[in-house]
DNA sequence: TAATCTCTCCATCAATTGATGCAAACAAAT
DNA sequence: ATTTGTTTGCATCAATTGATGGAGAGATTA
């Protein structure tokens, strides 16, 4: 009965095939999660948006809440091949080249796929009750970043510190994305302008206070 | 009928006086609203937080979206006085010293009341639909934050990126607050070791970079 | 062709939710 | 004491919501 090998989970099937209904569902599902969180969703809406019945969207994802993991967990593993990515693209330059690069590249990205910042907020403001719902797995992202910024040295010997400065480099890319249509109204920039500020915006934050680490690194 | 004098909103009835019915329904609605957002509280939920009965929940505040948006009035006005008490506490102080101060004064503040922060977030990730509800009014905050810090000079020249800074300011901070639970376990720290981390955090990365900016100023 | 399997929708359920009417309780004013 | 106005809870409603059973369409296999 071990679905280790034979059995594929649903999101497994819903990657394979992307033409696949359960693939059309969970895109879907994804954007109006991301739009309304899980409460605010209903799976009238999801099925309304695919233009099927909701019966047949309990037939390929069962309760609500499995379809909402599943789509937790689609984003999450794009997410993280997206750093991949990135880092990959950063490897071996200097510290502040790294850093603008990485900033000016995971700001096109996730403007391109808000979905996934709203996702990943809303997912700790406010979870759904008495359901468990998974949970991201930042830690080893951020070690992973850490370990990529010379923040430390060793994937077991992270400070804390260093935890939280990686933290706050996401937070401030995270919400300048997710809080779009909220912000770009306040510092007066829209789209494109918009993008380009909040690029520049957070290479005035980011470098100099990460530049600083490095100095006292070397001294 | 005109209720500009004569007629007392019933925002204003509540604070008038904090025993009254009113004022106890608008306390409970702010932590369950703060915890569960617009769509994931009900208006049973709150009414039993009181001990009361939900016709009268309505009978003093009309429909849900209404109590919401007191919530929400009733916040922003909180949040302005207690940045106002701040300003006043830094003003004249030389750069670093206001950042450090205000940074460490606005945790305390907002670590002791997280529904604050939360609430803010939540509102613009999820905005109920249908229904107007009242948005922040972040500009005049910001453009005085904007002029305290030295970004700009005249109320009116704000800059696009003075604004954004200053709003990444306060969504690192609001980030950290709001995402306590989530974020405490990632960095590996609780309580009062957390709001230390934070504090620490907050202060690496935002004073060399506002250092940076007075440096330019100067030469 | 017959049998089986996969998928889809219609009809329906029970529970929850926002909201209201109404009568009783209570206090204040006459 | 009687009237008047305010506050509160019980009972109830209609709409929404998560969820399921079952019948039928369609393809695949025997």
């Amino acid at each position: 009965m071990g679905k280790g090998i034979l059995m594929a989970t649903p999101l497994e099937k819903a990657r394979r095939d992307p033409n696949s209904m359960k693939a059309k569902i969970l895109a879907s599902a994804r954007k109006i999660f991301s739009k309304n969180g899980f409460s605010g969703t209903t799976t009238r809406m999801i099925a309304k948006a695919v233009g099927i019945d909701i019966s047949t969207l309990y037939y390929h994802w069962g309760e609500k809440a499995d379809l909402y993991n599943a789509v937790l967990m689609d984003t999450q593993e794009e997410l993280r091949q997206e750093l991949k990515r990135i880092e990959k693209i950063i490897h071996g330059k200097p510290l502040p080249n790294r850093l603008e690069i990485a900033i000016n590249e995971s700001c096109d990205y996730l403007f391109q796929n808000p979905e996934i910042t709203n996702l990943i907020l809303l997912n700790y403001f406010t979870k759904p009750k008495g359901k468990d719902i998974t949970e991201f797995h930042f830690i080893d992202i951020i070690t992973g970043i850490a370990i990529s910024m010379g923040l430390a040295m060793d994937k077991d010997k992270i400070t804390k510190q260093a935890k939280a400065r990686v933290m706050a480099v996401m937070l401030s890319l995270f919400n300048f994305i997710a809080g779009k249509k909220f912000l770009s109204p306040i510092i007066g920039a829209e789209c494109r302008d918009y993008l380009d500020v909040v690029k520049e915006t957070l290479n005035f934050i980011l470098i100099p206070a990460f530049m600083q680490e490095k100095k006292i690194n070397e001294s």
